[in-house]
DNA sequence: GTGTTATACTTAACAGTGTTAAGTTAAATG
DNA sequence: CATTTAACTTAACACTGTTAAGTATAACAC
């Protein structure tokens, strides 16, 4: 029974090759600006194999998003470990999200922003990796407020309040990258302090 | 020589009947679903007499957007003139910008996502409306330095925390109606509320 | 080892896209 | 009345996502 593997290996593996030429291609020229047939090429298929593999142009935006945000998840989760303060925890958190946005800023584009608007009605649902993200961010906002650091009580609207100052300010440093920001660092700082600081008074 | 008058008029008048179907277009289908000949159909007239009006569908767009920005203008200036104290004028100005948002969230994408992607180093230049409403954001934000309401000095970064929080709130409004969001008023002033006690702070 | 079936992939095509060059029609000008 | 100019259209190009039909090869049953 080898050879089923064997097979089943080599479609996984042609899986990830479409996958990874795909999100290369998304992320250097955009995924409107990427054609099927551009991504058929890279990996030398004929463009209709990409749809042994995937429905669609939009599900192929989709797993790479997904992609992300394991990445995303996977580089927040490694933070935790090292930090007792838990607002520190959440300060070195929502600099790390930021900073990932900044890093990756067409992934992230493409996850935050692309990706809704062509797969609609995608509401995080139990278990997804975005709702994981999400779950993360709650339990940091979640120790602060235990620890009696921040007035507010309700966890649900804290963390989405820390959401929306790190998403915001991600995407305008990434859609206007020539308007006259202060120095990145220190707006990205006192965005989080700004938060951090209103979340306590 | 009222001819010439007339006809410039007439020019103007197809110049926005072009722009109206544009944004009702835009608005309901999507940017990216929307062809230049579901537009010339629309105002019946061949696609081609559209490229005598515009560049292209990006120059259309942007024309566009510049519309919905001084919409925004209006709805914000609108607001100031009732309003003394400096840091209410500041909340229920945030709150305006939130709401004109949510109220027409595609001309909202469209303006502050989609067309930073197609529209590249727009770096909203001395005189454009987009600089515009910073200015008037960073005039509240101002007088709430002035008045010594706000700890920060730096008007710059100041007004650029308070537009990453709403800017930040609004997008993930739009982009994730199905995401569990406590009530929305509530997430909203939260917002506002957490930012401009962060600045006093 | 041969015939059959299933798997993996490709070719060809459809209906649509943004955009341009060339052509047409009608009005304004001399 | 002839000519130029302006406004608009027709036809075409090179592309797009996607599907239906076809092909070749490998795995399986006997």
């Amino acid at each position: 029974m080898g050879i089923k593997e064997r097979k089943a290996r080599e479609k996984k593996q042609l899986r990830q090759q479409i996958l990874s030429a795909a999100r290369e291609l998304f992320v250097n020229e955009g995924y409107e600006n990427v054609s099927m047939r551009k991504i058929a090429s890279k990996i030398e298929y004929s463009p209709t194999t990409i749809y042994l593999y995937f429905n669609d142009k939009a599900d192929l935006l989709d797993s790479v998003c997904k992609e992300t945000l394991l990445n995303l998840l996977n580089t927040l989760e490694q933070l935790k470990k090292d930090i007792s303060d838990p607002v520190e925890a959440l300060r070195k958190s929502g600099r790390a999200y930021i900073e990932f946005g900044l890093e990756y800023p067409q992934d992230y584009k493409l996850t935050f922003v692309i990706r809704p608007q062509f797969q609609k009605g995608l509401g995080l649902q139990e278990g997804s990796v975005g709702e994981r993200v999400f779950a993360y961010l709650r339990e940091m906002v979640s120790e602060c407020i235990q620890q009696k650091m921040f007035r507010q009580v309700d966890v649900e609207t804290t963390g989405q309040v820390m959401w929306s100052a790190v998403h915001g300010v991600t995407l305008l440093l990434i859609d206007f990258p020539d308007f006259p920001w202060t120095e990145k660092d220190k707006l990205i700082d006192t965005v989080i302090h700004t938060t951090i600081e209103g979340l306590k008074a």
